[in-house]
DNA sequence: AAAACATTTCGAAACTTGTCGAAATAAGTC
DNA sequence: GACTTATTTCGACAAGTTTCGAAATGTTTT
């Protein structure tokens, strides 16, 4: 099932990406944002809905940020916040599998590649 | 609160499963299963391949395996591992995507959900 | 049961992350 | 320009991760 290829991200980026994911309270901030939808929100609403110190969300948005799973951009005095998760997901999806079988003995077929 | 469809992790464990790839040598090793095919690799092979050393091997192959990416299982006096990523990524990936737009003002029609 | 091999556990050092509060910066309002 | 609000940077500490080599454990062969 490979058709129309996402580009595969650079193993480096793909493991930080990966790594933004990794904590509860990132995941946590990035599900509200993508509930939130394309308009985003706040830093300080995301506080407020997550409770999470405005320091500390500053920090983790910044992970996510490099990541390229939420885009910032300061509106007034606000930072403005939204996921871009939805492309990004799948190339990570994708990273993971696109070489799948490519070192077996024999091609697969006997398995789910989703 | 709300009630997770049963496909989605809960929080604890997508972190945790996230986590486990947010390592570039853990996604090296874990690529290198993908690519190996479910057939899996012993440890010193994984061990040959990847220039790791065992006793990291152990650890790294430990945490991908109780995030459900890995199975192994012993065979003879090696540790045969394969990597059960396909079902498990996806899982991930919509664990994120689930709940999109939920909380948006208006319901999501101009960006894609894949 | 000793030797040879594969993996795991242990203990330790170096490093990274998460978290906070206080001070600093930036933006809008009076 | 002083005042309020929103976010960021800083400095610090606690907690967790990565990594290694050496010793321990488990497995097959002789």
């Amino acid at each position: 099932m490979k058709t129309e290829s996402p580009s595969t991200p650079p193993l480096t980026l793909a493991a930080a990406s990966f790594a933004a994911l990794g904590s509860e309270q990132r995941l946590s901030v990035l599900r509200c944002l993508v509930r939130a939808g394309p308009e985003g929100l706040s830093i300080g609403e995301l506080g407020t809905r997550t409770d999470v110190t405005g320091s500390t969300l500053t920090h983790h948005l910044k992970l996510l940020n490099a990541a390229g799973l939420v885009k910032q951009q300061r509106q007034g005095r606000s930072t403005i916040c939204a996921a871009v998760a939805y492309a990004e997901v799948e190339a990570l999806a994708h990273f993971l599998l696109t070489e799948c079988c490519a070192d077996a003995p024999a091609p697969c077929k006997d398995h789910d590649h989703g």
